[in-house]
RNA sequence: GCCGCUGUGGCUCAGUGGUAGAGCACAUCCUUGGUAAGGAUGGGGUCGAGAGUUCGAUUCUCUUCAGCGGCACCA
């Protein structure tokens, strides 16, 4: 038979070959190198025999598919040591996950991370031990009676949910065996021992609440021990840059007990967020939205009219006065229905952008909470576009422009749009659903972006786009959504009078560009790792003085600044200026204005900018304007 | 919400069954120094909260709150 190399060569095989024998063929250390052999794409564990020709590739270590097998293995060989150093434990499914895998156990008496050095311990024998790892492929009742009679009941479980007839392989590697799909390396020992147990966690069976839960294991493994090295430092460095710690060094914000999920805003924090309000301000303002403000307390009576209160009432704050129940909002789309309701709206008024920047508040379960990522109280750039039917493709694409936009301005330029259809849980009829949905996939084709359907994971009022954005470290986060509502015009009876002068109901596009503030913020913080873009920093500008003599010329200089609109302060304190330099760059000031006798002799000032050792000397009037210059905020 | 871990001055962390310590930060003084930490002195903590065990608890136990890592959730 005959087998196609990658490179187009072909080649006579004798049928029974491995891709071992092909491997070593080419050279031994290849061979050594290899994990698996693609078979027509098809991967396949080293060992077994091939009966076909085709197209085949060596996988080894250092191809993505061959990482992955080797986590896999890693996972298996994490197994192993668990069954020999506690056998009362039961092992449940290891998959591969990005950076490495996991191992879901179940056992009575928790595992903590001191058994960590125990297991590596033990999983670095086993890669010693140098086990065959052997594919067996069992008849499906036998794996199941075999599974059970080893007390693995989970496994049991898991067959009995394969489907008939599909092939039931299990990989055995000395005494331990396991059901697995496959394909796996050759022996344990050429997992080698770039791998590292990270985390102990909880995670419920089957990934549903109402199981039990089980221990999760994870841990990272790479083909190489530079590969792990450089894995590790990079989480060092993804911690470094985290906004919770930022916030705190930067002095942007804080969080304590007594308000869990709400933020507390610090002066620098502040004029960030005001920034990127104004900024948003700015923007839509340009595209025709108007801005409203509504109430943060309202009477369960609109929450009823609108549906929140039967779906979504436990997770409102609720607060009782006299005898009625008001609820905080946790959107703010009734109430602007309310401001549309006010007065006739005729077709002309169409489509009205209402903007606001509202206070939203919703009860998250208090494991859900993380930093500035996920709050209890937050603010969105929230819209809700009325409009009708036939102009959601053309309202639609104006805001994928202007989102782009947006992005690209804060320096993200990959973004991705998940297309979420309707859940189970819904309001509105199902003709309603085709309505909107066909409306909001004909708008997304015509605005030319790419998207990945998401279904079933859309609003219980309409459909939804999610725009995900990747940061700078790989990151991807969701952050700009618009969803099309057919539901609440209906509930809340909003309409307007058409052309031919009967009533209609409006469609309702509610859109968010960045998503939260506060969760915008901390992406930014990361993606910048705290030195933000000029126009955006708090402080944008320290005048630090070497001497005492040039206080009150650094006190001027600041006074030009702050009246040419900079964010400027003085550093007049009593140390050294070497001090300074490294106490406003630590603070990631990013331009230091030093000034001394000279400086204030000849109206000068001697810059330095953050992450650089050059100083520039230049007159106060071409660093007001070059200042002014860097410092523009986008249109 | 669920599982596990953590909770000591503003921050980072050490420590102990006999009510606590370092570095940084802060304050005062000396120093007026030219681009990433000058020196001296000093103030500051009921060891997350509540209960229990104990002659005695920051230390051990339980409860609770919050944070962290995941899971579930995310209108």
């Amino acid at each position: 038979m005959q087998i196609e190399f990658p490179d187009g060569r072909i080649q006579s095989i004798e049928s029974g070959m491995t891709g071992s024998d092909i491997a070593k063929s080419i050279s031994p250390s290849l061979e050594k190198r290899a994990v698996a052999i693609a078979l027509n794409d098809e991967l396949k564990d080293l060992n077994v025999a091939l009966t076909t020709g085709g197209k085949i590739r060596i996988i080894t270590k250092d191809d993505p598919e061959g990482l992955e097998i080797l986590r896999h293995d890693a996972a298996h060989v994490l197994a192993e040591a668990i069954k020999e150093l506690y056998p009362e434990t039961q092992i449940t499914i290891g998959p591969v996950i990005e950076h490495g895998f996991y191992y879901d156990i179940h056992r009575e008496k928790p595992l903590t991370t001191d058994d960590f050095d125990a297991l590596e311990q033990r999983m670095r024998e086993i890669v010693d031990r140098n086990e065959p790892i052997q594919r067996e492929e069992w008849d499906r009742n036998e794996a199941i009676k075999f599974f059970e009679s080893i007390g693995e009941k989970f496994k049991a479980e898991i067959i009995r949910d394969i489907p008939e007839g599909q092939v039931i392989s299990l990989y055995r590697q000395g005494s331990f065996i396991d059901l697995c799909r496959g394909p796996h390396l050759p022996s344990t020992a050429r997992l080698g021992k770039a791998f590292k147990l990270m985390k102990l966690a909880g995670a419920y069976w089957r990934g549903d609440s109402k199981n039990p839960m089980l221990q999760r294991i994870y841990g990272t493994a790479w083909a190489t021990e530079d590969q792990l090295k450089q894995h590790l430092h990079m989480l060092e460095e993804a911690e470094k840059r985290d906004h919770r710690k930022l916030g705190r060094e930067l002095d942007l914000f804080h969080m304590q007990e007594e308000a869990p999920g709400s933020v507390f805003w610090h002066p620098k924090g502040w004029t960030i967020y005001r920034e990127l309000q104004n900024y948003i301000r700015r923007r839509i303002s340009k595209e025709n939205y108007v801005e409203v403000n509504t109430p943060i307390m309202v009477d369960r009576i609109l929450w009823e009219a609108s549906g929140h209160w039967e779906k979504f009432h436990e997770n409102m704050f609720i607060s009782e006065t006299e005898d009625k129940l008001f609820a905080m909002k946790p959107m703010n789309c009734p109430c602007h229905v309310q401001i549309f309701r006010q007065g006739i709206k005729s077709y002309r008024d169409l489509p009205l952008r209402m903007a606001e920047f509202g206070c939203c508040h919703r009860n998250e379960p208090s494991g859900a909470l993380h930093g500035l990522m996920r709050v209890r109280s937050f603010v969105q750039d929230d819209a809700h576009i009325f409009c009708e039917e036939d102009s959601i493709t053309s309202e639609t694409k104006a805001f994928c422009d202007l989102l782009m936009s947006v992005y690209k301005d804060f320096g993200f330029t990959d973004v991705r749009i998940k297309f979420s259809d309707r859940p189970e849980k819904r309001a509105g009829t199902d003709e309603i659903w085709d309505k909107a949905e066909g409306a909001l996939m004909e708008a997304v084709k015509a605005s030319g972006l790419e998207y990945t359907l998401n279904p079933g994971e859309g609003a219980f009022y309409g459909p939804k786009l999610e725009f995900v954005l990747r940061d700078a470290i790989g990151r991807d986060w969701q952050c700009g959504t618009l969803q099309v509502d057919f539901v609440l015009p209906e509930r809340l009876d909003a309409n307007y009078i058409g052309s031919d002068g009967e009533k209609h109901r409006p469609v309702m596009l509610h859109r968010a560009i960045l998503g939260s503030i506060e969760r915008f913020f901390g992406i930014l913080i990361e993606n910048y790792a705290g030195k933000l873009p000029l126009w955006l920093a708090p402080i944008q500008v320290v005048v630090a003085t070497v001497v005492e003599s040039a206080n009150a010329y650094a006190k001027e200089v600041c006074d030009v600044l702050k009246a040419e609109g900079l964010r400027a302060e003085v550093d007049l304190r009593n140390e050294k200026i070497s001090y300074k330099v490294r106490d406003l760059s630590v603070q990631k000031i990013q331009y230091i204005a030093v000034v001394g006798a000279k400086e204030a002799d000849e109206k000068t000032v001697s810059v330095r900018q953050l992450g650089s050792q050059d100083q520039t000397v230049m007159t106060l009037k071409n660093f007001v304007d070059m200042m002014k210059q860097n410092s523009a905020a986008p249109a």
